[in-house]
Order: structure tokens, then C-alpha cells, then sequence
DNA sequence: CTATCACCTGGACCTGACTCCAAGTCAAGT
DNA sequence: ACTTGACTTGGAGTCAGGTCCAGGTGATAG
């Protein structure tokens, strides 16, 4: 697959998988004769990680931590398990502010709803 | 209060606080005579508020809307309530991203977990 | 055989959100 | 009177994370 269908796929531009794979987010991709990249299935097993971890806010220099680690074969597994374990523990702790923030917001919008719900009943 | 103690309390740098009001994320704190900023304690829920929202991701932008529209008075409640409703769908959205993330984290982790629990078992 | 099109590279540029700095003012202590 | 220290401003600098662009190459269609 050319980066024209993996941006598809991944509603990555192109630019955006080519600076992940310069920056060493990804892997290295293989090129064709002509050094046309050609995204294979575990490179885009990679991109959708990648991806996802990113969503979730993930730092750049983390994720190509974990790139390099990975690369560097099976004496890093113990260190590629610490770094997951670490940045799980990070996440947890965001989503539980998160869920604070939410129920402030929701608060906050229930106080909205009793100024306006008494307003539109005068307009009766 | 003034700067160096707001600072202390919210755990945000004096540049910081300046800058927020400076672009507008909290409304303009009062000074004394010589010009020095004294927070009161509306200021000071501001300031937590802000933080707070800022700590789940919103926006600057969207925060300063939010305040602008405040200063403006009782004929923009609506307008607030829908940009909170807008912004906690959002992050309702983005926490079950996350959620998602996160199981994907703790797979893995489990993975690695049945890589070295066995190598541990190996050296006895 | 040439025009088109998708791709390539290196490097400049952009946005969001601060962060730092120089130069100046003011109040308090010695 | 003078030094110290906390404050002020305006503006420049920084960092993360892309995004854009000019100039070039190679395969394919007419």
C-alpha cells in the first residue's frame, strides 16, 4: 500500500506519516525499486498504535522511546513493559481529573438550565 | 493577594496568571494605587476554574469565549450553556477514547507480562 | 514522446500555549 | 539616601507537533 492509502485508511496526511516515520515514530517503511514507500500490514498495525496512543495524548518523545526499544530486540522487553506500565499509570491519573472536570462542567450547566427554564416559563 | 501568592496557591507561574489575563482567560484583576494586581477571592474562582478546564484539554480559545461572554451579561446564558454542553460532549467523547486507549495499554501489558513472568521462572 | 500524476526530499513555516528577558517603578528596611 | 526585592510592561523566544512548499523523479496514459 502506497502513503496515498494509508493516509485513507488512517485519516493521517501524508506528511504527518512521513514526519512519524523521519521522527522514528514508526519503523523504518520499505521502499519499492523507485523509492516509492510501501506500507506493509505491520507497518500499519504500527500507524493504528501510533495512532491511538496519540488520541490518548501520549508525548511524541515516549512513543519513540518505545519505537526504539522495541527495535533494539528482547533484552528491552523489561524496559518496554516499565514504559507502558508508566504511561498507563499517567493516563489513569488524566482520566480521573477528567471525571472531576466533568462533573464541575455538569454542575455548572445544571445551574445554567435552572436560570433559563424559569425564563422560558414567563414567556408563557 | 497579590501575584506571588495566587502563584503559590494554583501552582501556575506569575507569567503565566499575567498571560491569561492578558489574552483574556480570566477577567481584568483589579490593582492598587501603583499598579500592582490584587487578586480577590471571584478572581481567585476564576483562576481555579480556569485551571481546571485547561487541565481537561479545553481550549484557550474557547475559554475565552466562555469568559467574554460572561462580561457581557444575562442575555448570553444560553450562549454559555451551550458552549459548556458543546465542550463536555467533547471530552465525554475524548474519555471513552481513552477508555479505549487504555485497554489497549493494559493488553499489551498483559503481553509482556506472559513474556517475563516465564523468563523469571527460567533462573530458578 | 510528452504530459500528468503520485510520489520523493529538505527545509521553512505555523499554531497553541506558554516562558523568559530587559528595562523600569515602587515601597520598605537600614 | 540608597539598596533590595517584588512588582510592572512589551516583546522576543521556546517547545511540541505537525503542515506546507519548491523543486525533482519515475511510471503510465494518450
Amino acid at each position: 500500500m502506497k502513503i496515498a492509502e494509508a493516509s485513507r485508511r488512517f485519516d493521517l496526511s501524508a506528511d504527518t506519516l512521513r514526519y512519524y516515520e523521519r521522527v522514528g515514530l514508526i519503523p523504518t517503511v520499505n521502499r519499492t525499486a523507485s523509492g516509492i514507500r510501501e506500507y506493509s500490514e505491520e507497518d500499519c498495525r504500527w500507524i493504528g498504535f501510533i495512532k491511538c496512543m496519540r488520541a490518548a495524548g501520549l508525548p511524541i518523545e515516549v512513543l519513540i522511546e518505545y519505537v526504539s526499544l522495541f527495535q533494539k530486540g528482547d533484552e528491552t522487553t523489561e524496559a518496554r513493559k516499565a514504559l507502558l506500565v508508566g504511561q498507563r499509570d499517567l493516563l489513569e491519573a488524566r482520566m480521573v481529573d477528567m471525571q472531576g472536570t466533568l462533573g464541575r462542567l455538569n454542575q455548572k450547566i445544571e445551574r445554567y438550565e435552572q436560570l433559563v427554564v424559569p425564563a422560558e416559563n414567563d414567556l408563557k
